[in-house]
DNA sequence: CCCAATATACCGGATTTCCGGTATTGCGCC
DNA sequence: GGCGCAATACCGGAAATCCGGTATATTGGG
């Protein structure tokens, strides 16, 4: 059974040459076969439909004639949706890694990757892991980090966020105090230390800055 | 060329009876000739990547076992964008309508339809147009007036859209009155009217539900 | 030509918000 | 134990908003 443990994997990319490469040095590690190099997902597509045994994981270019990459992984993940897709491609658009992800890309290489980093990224997909490279993963920090509601961002407190969720759904001061069972004088005050965290100086200033940057 | 100018129909419905009766109808137009029926869309898609001449046109279900009619729109669209799509399925759900014609369908007949509705759907769409059911054309018609902006929802003049506008944008009234060079008063009027047709009683909760229902 | 709609403008009183104070309690941390 | 911070609470005056009036000029359509 030694022979049957190897990862089968099969690689869509119109580049020849560097199919033949990449699939030399992934035959090489041991652990992966690599059975087959498609020039275009249209052919590769076709082998799916006809083929009894799918690959366990494919690497998948973005850049190809006709067909992107990115558009063959919906049909792949419809056919054989077993199949690992793992992304190896030179473009790192922010756009085109969200695509990629949302239609049920596993992990994300960029052509830059060597060989050996390409073998662990299929052994750990194997394994049920996300292989991203390292360059994708901070930018996806940097993006998560971006994504922060704007209390984090303005280091809002837990009592501060509560009296902003009801200024932004139209309570009067009043209204507010006593749907959280608290003192008008409090809540003035709480919206006094938001204004002064979020630089608005009225109620509408503050609705719709906090509308803007979402939230609400 | 009698023969030759009849347009090259294929159905992809799992339902065998269902398709064997329509193709039989189609066929009886004089103008349509229904080719080739498939029960699933692999076998369609597979027929379609090694077949030298694609239909014109293809009938497409949406619930089918294994891939939806839906995701096979995409594949088709690739493989052979010159044909055209009509979805012909007994969903009218909005989304699945949205789908659809987001992936290329040309047109969303219901199978309620009669075959002289999908002749003659065939041979609109054969023209460049887009068929569809009364019925979907006034879900789309209500959809596209539900789309309408705040404003125009509700009936908002020109000028208390300017008014709105400035509102928006964390202006006191006065400030308003001097950007627009209008009085004081001028804008108080046209903000008590605002208020009155958006059914709001002060400016945030103006502001909260101008963003809720877009706009801004 | 008149009417309805729109835009403009004004008044005054009630209500609400804004803001700068002050103050107490509790909690975690050095 | 003291310090800082968060949460609670209160006061009062200034400012802004809300609202129900009233009123005039313009304009486009029947």
């Amino acid at each position: 059974m030694i022979e049957n443990s190897r990862i089968p994997v099969w690689i869509i990319d119109d580049n020849k040459g560097f199919c033949f490469i990449l699939s030399e040095a992934l035959n090489l590690s041991g652990t992966i076969e690599c059975q087959r190099c498609y020039q275009s997902c249209k052919s590769a597509l076709l082998a799916l439909t006809s083929e009894e045994s799918p690959p366990s994981v494919i690497l998948l270019d973005i850049k190809m004639p006709k067909m992107s990459g990115l558009d063959a992984i919906t049909s792949i993940k419809t056919l054989t949706p077993a199949t690992q897709i793992i992304m190896l491609t030179s473009y790192d658009l922010d756009e085109n890694i969200r695509t990629a992800v949302s239609r049920g890309a596993s992990g994300y290489l960029l052509k830059s990757s060597t060989p050996s980093d390409i073998i662990n990224a299929i052994e750990k997909v194997q394994k049920g892991g996300s292989p991203l490279d390292p360059m994708i993963t901070k930018r996806m920090m940097e993006a998560f980090l971006a994504q922060r509601s704007v209390e984090n961002r303005y280091d809002l407190t837990s009592r501060e966020k509560d009296i902003l969720e009801c200024l932004a759904s139209d309570l009067t001061v009043q209204e507010v105090a006593s749907k959280l069972s608290l003192s008008y004088f409090t809540v003035d005050t709480h919206i006094k230390n938001i204004y002064q965290k979020l630089d608005v100086h009225n109620r509408h200033g503050l609705v719709t800055k906090a509308s803007k940057e979402r939230l609400i």
